[in-house]
DNA sequence: GAGTTTGAAACT
DNA sequence: CAGTTTCAAACTC
């Protein structure tokens, strides 16, 4: 083999204890996989410690020790905070018990932050959360649970440590991380503890583990249901509605509807989740621990909530808090994980569910989130999950958005998740379908997939009930479309499945690997590597991807920022999105950009001048009159020298978009992105109403149609905003990076700033803003995610751009009228 | 379902 | 950086 990973494997050469090869190869991988086993160690060593410590408030003395001889054999020092963070855990244990202290100890964390700027911003919504102590409560609980869950991705060598330490506390934390059935599966050396965790399922004092966790929750799930392996996700949904109707607590009982929805949303998303955990050890294993905060953007570029910003930003307090409160949880998210864990599919079966898209992988990688990473990501689903399930309740309800966003039900999520690999994928095209849009492409399938889902993985799983009903569909289908490539099924459903033969699934050949998401079940690839098992793999193929590429896993279509949300209030009919345009252009010779060949074709935007393509006739973003206005000739005969004038903009708006993906850790490390997200923020709230709809791509960098009212005095209006904050970012605390222009194409010649700087919040899902006054709220957390993306491309963002930003906009206002 | 076409990605 | 090869999706029959 000549590809990268092989030499790569061959430079490491290790026995292979891989007991689990891939289905044809042997495994070079694995020895690779080998070799990188240390760093999962430490992962888990040190969530596992997290466990104990927040179930036992004075964990034993000696765990400690394992702890930092792992790290001294892996060589790893990344956890110079774990210090930091243990005490932390100790510290708020204390004061954690206390249900009310929940909001209270959220703003003191806030207060806490460094990060400062961030954290102010989302004092706010803090606040918001805090009036709903009761749906904080339950959020926390499940928050808690899902960290746990997903800290513990490799529970093997972990546990193994725990052992010698504290057969009790090692038992439960083998409980914790037996959740992963994937774990099985996994080429680690410390096998023979999968079987006791197989054994302990089993066991009795397994079920106790399972009922002291749940206890504080009135025992709100039941052990069985999630012991079971064979059970549906509907079945588990079932159960855990049951367990809710018990609870005493009304805040708790959540609408079945909820239930599932959250399973089939979550098992949809986790594939993406998968490498975001990946990603998050990756860059943990690297050492880099400096910014932490930019990670956390990162983060949230992947849709984290608030919440998750402030555990980050507060060095991981928010996190540990909940970690804390793991004991005290209504539910008990070993239980739910271990269920899924059961589940028959050990492929998909992540140690590590995120809700984050991949846009990790680019950004998260270059800034090491560490532990907080995690935590955060833990938090984001968790919290991303209780936005679902308030959505829906507020569909009863109508009430106060806001208050609703913490409810906590989150954590039943997982009690569903990964019945097996088809319901996974099945799972996946439903978060998929829960991305904002109505797809004509869902987000999967088209170019958009791999924005979408670095962009809104997390938003995503807010899925309406519409898109329940689609997940539901898509778990019945994906049975029958195994191994089979449906066509144009997969597309439609928003699902990946790639059907690679030769590339293993680590080049971006593979659809799947290149919109960051891990193969499936129900893809026909052959030799896949792009799987969990591989993590290290595929994250290490990433790496070098990205280091021919920095932008290799950008999104590659873009949006044009004039959205406004009066714009996309006007937008909502126009399934064109002229706005958005495909980051490098297509090279079309022959499809004439009128087949899905094209990328631009098939992300339903127009080709602009960073086109290359022959004889153009890509009718997308073509349709509405800015089109014209953007590129008059283009329409009809392709690209020529008419579109100079603009295409420069587009192609800079991806670029920076694409920068602001691959740079976003930098993001929050300025204040001055606060300002703009609070900018945009408002923004968004005037917008908030707006009725989304036609195709993929509006959401995400969804390609908002520059309608008449684009250029009106509505989009002028947006368009000062948008210069205020373009003032702001550029002055101050730019990174290097961010004002590096430099892209694959050096596209960016003259784009004015202010193209990049309106916040589009509307990518996330408009079905779900349309159906639940939420969406607010989480457009708020997309801005947080988003604004990154604005960074000034210093050369042009001077006032010459803005000037010529307006001239387009009256340009447009002409051709409308 | 097999074969062809196509263009992105990877390679040289 | 351009040309070539490889690859897998899209498409056709």
């Amino acid at each position: 083999m000549n590809s990268p990973e092989s030499n790569r494997v061959a430079a490491t050469s290790s026995p292979s204890s891989s007991n689990k090869s891939p289905p044809v190869q042997e495994s070079p991988f694995s020895n690779f996989l080998s070799n990188l086993s240390p760093i999962k160690s430490v992962k888990a060593v040190r969530y596992t410690q997290r466990f104990l410590e927040s179930n036992f408030p004075t964990p034993p003395p000696v765990f400690t020790s394992p702890r930092i001889d792992l790290q001294r054999e892996t060589g790893l020092l990344e956890r110079n905070n774990i210090d930091e963070e243990d005490s932390n855990i100790r510290e708020q244990c204390n004061t954690q018990l206390n249900v009310a202290k929940i909001p209270s100890l959220e703003k003191e964390v806030q207060s806490c932050s460094p990060s400062g700027s961030v954290d102010e911003y989302l004092a706010d919504i803090v606040e918001v959360d805090c009036t709903h102590s009761a749906h904080k409560q339950l959020q926390l609980a499940n928050e808690v649970s899902q960290m746990l869950q997903g800290g513990f991705t490799d529970p093997k060598k972990t546990i193994r440590k725990v052992d010698t330490v504290d057969n009790r506390s090692s038992r439960e934390a083998r409980t914790l991380t037996s959740s992963d059935q994937a774990e099985q599966n996994l080429p680690l050396t410390s096998l023979n503890l999968v079987d006791d965790l197989v054994d302990l399922r089993n066991d009795e004092s397994f079920n106790v583990f399972l009922k002291i966790t749940s206890e504080d929750v009135n025992d709100i799930v039941d052990p069985d249901v999630n012991l079971n392996p064979a059970l549906g996700a509907q079945q588990h949904a079932a159960q855990i509605d049951e367990a809710f109707e018990d609870s005493d607590d009304s805040s708790r009982a959540l609408p079945k509807e909820f239930v599932k929805e959250a399973n089939n949303h979550q098992r949809g998303i986790r594939r993406h989740l998968h490498f975001e955990a990946a990603l998050a050890c990756k860059s943990v294993a690297t050492g880099d621990t400096t910014n932490s905060r930019a990670s956390l953007t990162n983060l949230k570029s992947l849709g984290l909530s608030h919440i998750e910003s402030r555990a980050t930003s507060s060095s991981g307090k928010a996190v540990n808090y909940a970690q804390s409160r793991a004991s005290k949880s209504s539910f008990s998210p070993f239980e739910v994980v271990r269920s899924t864990q059961n589940s028959r599919n050990p492929v998909i079966l992540s140690p590590i569910p995120s809700g984050m898209g991949l846009n990790l992988n680019s950004t998260v990688r270059s800034v090491s989130l560490g532990t907080d990473m995690f935590a955060s990501k833990n938090l984001t689903r968790y919290r991303n999950s209780q936005d679902k399930v308030v959505r829906e309740r507020s569909n009863d309800s109508a009430e106060d958005p806001n208050s609703n966003s913490i409810s906590a039900v989150a954590g039943t999520m997982y009690s569903y998740a990964d019945i097996d690999q088809q319901e996974s994928q099945a799972g996946v095209a439903a978060s998929s379908d829960t991305y904002p849009i109505n797809s004509l492409n869902p987000p999967c399938d088209s170019p958009l997939a791999q924005t979408e889902q670095q962009i809104i993985p997390c938003e995503g799983r807010i899925s309406t009930p519409q898109n329940a009903d689609s997940v539901e569909e898509l778990n019945q289908e994906s049975s029958n479309k195994k191994r089979k490539r449906p066509s144009n099924t997969s597309e439609s459903h928003g699902c990946k499945r790639c059907n690679c033969k030769r590339s293993k699934c680590l080049k971006l050949y593979c659809e799947c690997f290149a919109a960051g998401v891990y193969c499936v079940d129900s893809c026909a690839c052959v030799n896949c590597f792009n799987k969990p098992e591989y993590e290290d793999t595929v994250l290490d193929i990433r790496q070098q991807i990205e280091s021919r590429n920095p932008l290799a896993f950008a999104p590659k279509v873009v949006k044009h920022d004039t959205d406004s949300p009066a714009i996309i209030m006007e937008a909502g009919n126009r399934n064109t999105p002229s706005s958005a345009r495909h980051k490098r252009g297509c090279n079309c010779k022959k499809s004439k950009c009128l087949k899905k060949y094209c990328e631009c074709y098939q992300a339903n935007v127009g080709c602009s001048d960073g086109c290359r393509c022959e004889g153009c006739q890509n009718s997308f973003g073509t349709s509405s009159e800015c089109r014209r206005v953007e590129n008059p000739s283009h329409e009809v005969s392709g690209k020529d020298g008419s579109m100079e004038q603009f295409s420069p903009k587009w192609q800079g708006l991806a670029d920076i978009r694409s920068l602001a993906h691959c740079s976003g850790a930098l993001m929050f490390a300025s204040s001055n992105i606060r300002d703009c997200s609070k900018v945009s923020q408002t923004k968004l709230q005037r917008g908030s109403s707006i009725q989304p709809q036609a195709g993929s791509l509006q959401w995400n960098y969804s390609p908002v149609i520059l309608t008449p009212q684009l250029c009106d005095s509505k989009g002028s209006h947006e368009l000062t905003s948008d210069s205020a904050l373009c003032d702001i970012m550029e002055d101050e605390d730019m990174p290097e990076i961010l004002k590096d222009t430099s892209t694959p194409l050096k596209a960016v010649k003259a784009s004015s700033p202010n193209q990049k700087q309106v916040m589009p919040p509307h990518y996330r899902s408009d079905s779900q803003r349309s159906s639940s006054p939420h969406g607010m709220r989480s457009v708020r957390k997309f801005i947080l995610q988003t604004m990154p993306p604005f960074p000034p491309l210093t050369p042009y963002s001077n006032s010459k751009g803005r000037v010529n930003r307006k001239e387009y906009d009256q340009k447009d206002n002409i051709g409308n009228h």
